[in-house]
DNA sequence: GCTTATGTACCGATCGTTCGGTTCAATACA
DNA sequence: TGTATTGAACCGAACGATCGGTACATAAGC
C-alpha cells in the first residue's frame, strides 16, 4: 500500500495550486503585491480542500494573506464570486492543460497519456481533493456555480469522447467509454483518500487508460 | 438520456431513508414521540444532502421536527454525536443490507446481484448522494467521526473482496475488482448527479457488475 | 490628484450551545 | 386509592462566538 502522507515528491510541471500549507507565515517584506490570479489559485486551493460552508472569510483570509476589505475589493460579490471565479479557473486550466492537448493530431494515445499524467498532477496521484466534488456537496451555492461546477465535468467528458471518435471510434462507444474514465478518475479519488492510499488512485489511472485505449 | 428530476417511481425494499420531505407539517395530534432511530435517519438524509457544516442546528431541527434542546436531550454532544450516530447508523445499514448478503452460499453471482440492486436502491439510481462523499469534505468533522466514515468504505470493499475469493478468485485480484467496484460506484454517483443523468449510474452498476463477475 | 489597494472597526444575522421551565407518564408511598 | 415524586421528552429564549458583508480613513503608485 502505498501511504497518501509522504508528501507530494515529484516536481510539478503545471500551475495547479498544491495542498494548503499550515505554517507559511507570509513574510511582510515580501511585497505582496495579489494578483487576481494568485488569489483565485489560493481559493481554489481552499475550496477543493474545505468546500463552500467549509471555507470561512476568515480562513480566506488568513489563506490569501488578505484582509476582508482587500478581499471585496476584488471580489465585490463576496464569496458567490469568488467561488464563481475559482470555477472559471478550475475550467480555464483543465481546459488549457487536460482538454486542449486531448485535440492534438498525435497518436490517440500519446494524447490519452498527456491527458492521465497531467490529471494525476493535478490530483496528487490522489492526495488532492477535487475542486468538483467538493462543491457538488455545497447546498448554499448559487445556480450560476453549480452549473459552472457541474459544466467542468461535463466538459470533460466531452473532449475526451470527441478525441475517441476523432480516432475512429464509434460516437455512442466513444461517450461511453470517456464517461467510464472520468468515473473512474473521481471515483478514484474519494477511494484513495478514504484509504489513505495513492496505490488505489494510481491503479485506476491505469485501469482508465486501458479501457479508453481497448481495441473496438 | 435518463434524467434526474422525475422522482422515484420504484418501490423501496429497504428501509434507507429516502429525499428530504419538503412541506411534511407533522400534525401535533400525532403524539411525536421520536425514537431515536427515526431521529438518525432523517439525520443521515440531512447529512447526506447538505454535508456536516452545510446542516445547520435550524434545518436539523426543521427536518427532525424536534427543537433546539430536545435535539441535546437525545444527542448531549452536540452535531458531532449527531454525525458520529449517523456515521453509525449508515455502517450498520449497509452492513446488513449490502454487506451480509454477500457473505451467503448462494452463487457469487446472485449475491453480488442482490448487492447492486440494495445500492441501487440506496442510491435511488444514482439520484440520492453518498453520506461517505458528502462527509468526506467536511473540515470540520471530528477525527473519530472522520475514521468511522473512512471505515465504511473499507468495509464495504474488504467484505466485497472476501466475497470474490471465497468464489476462487485469488486474494489480490479479489481486492483489485472489490476497489474497482466501489470505485466505479462512488465515481457514478458524482458523475450521474453532475450531469443530471441516472442512465450514467444504472450504465456504471452494470460495468461494475460485468468487470466483478469476469472470468479469472 | 486620482485610482487602486489595504487596515480597522463595525454591522446585523446566524452559528452551535446552554438555560430555565413545562408536560406527562410511570413509580413510590400514604 | 389518592397523592407526592421522579425523570424522560420537549420547548423557546438567550448566550457568546463567528458568520458574511460594509463603511471609512489611510496609504501607495501613477
Amino acid at each position: 500500500m502505498v501511504p497518501l502522507s509522504p508528501k507530494r515528491v515529484s516536481e510539478k510541471r503545471f500551475d495547479f495550486p498544491g495542498q494548503l500549507r499550515k505554517g507559511a507565515p507570509m513574510s511582510a517584506a515580501a511585497r505582496p503585491s495579489h494578483s487576481r490570479d494568485e488569489i483565485v489559485r489560493k481559493l481554489f486551493d481552499l475550496f477543493r480542500h474545505r468546500g463552500f460552508e467549509g471555507a470561512a472569510l476568515s480562513d480566506i483570509s488568513e489563506a490569501t494573506g488578505l484582509g476582508r476589505s482587500s478581499l471585496y475589493h476584488h471580489f465585490p460579490g463576496g464569496k458567490d464570486e469568488m467561488v464563481s471565479a475559482v470555477a472559471d479557473f478550475a475550467h480555464s486550466q483543465i481546459e488549457a492543460n487536460i482538454l486542449a492537448p486531448l485535440a492534438g493530431d498525435t497518436p490517440l494515445a500519446e494524447r490519452v497519456d498527456a491527458m492521465l499524467q497531467t490529471t494525476s498532477e493535478m490530483y496528487d496521484c490522489g492526495r488532492e481533493p477535487c475542486l468538483v466534488a467538493s462543491l457538488m456537496v455545497s447546498p448554499g451555492l448559487a445556480p450560476e456555480s453549480a452549473g459552472k461546477v457541474q459544466a467542468i465535468l461535463k466538459d470533460w467528458i466531452a473532449a475526451l469522447a470527441a478525441a475517441l471518435e476523432g480516432a475512429g471510434i464509434p460516437a455512442a462507444e466513444a461517450k461511453r467509454r470517456a464517461t467510464a474514465a472520468i468515473i473512474d478518475i473521481q471515483g478514484a479519488l474519494l477511494v484513495a483518500r478514504a484509504s489513505a492510499d495513492t496505490g488505489v488512485f494510481t491503479g485506476a489511472m491505469e485501469t482508465a487508460r486501458r479501457n479508453l485505449l481497448a481495441p473496438a
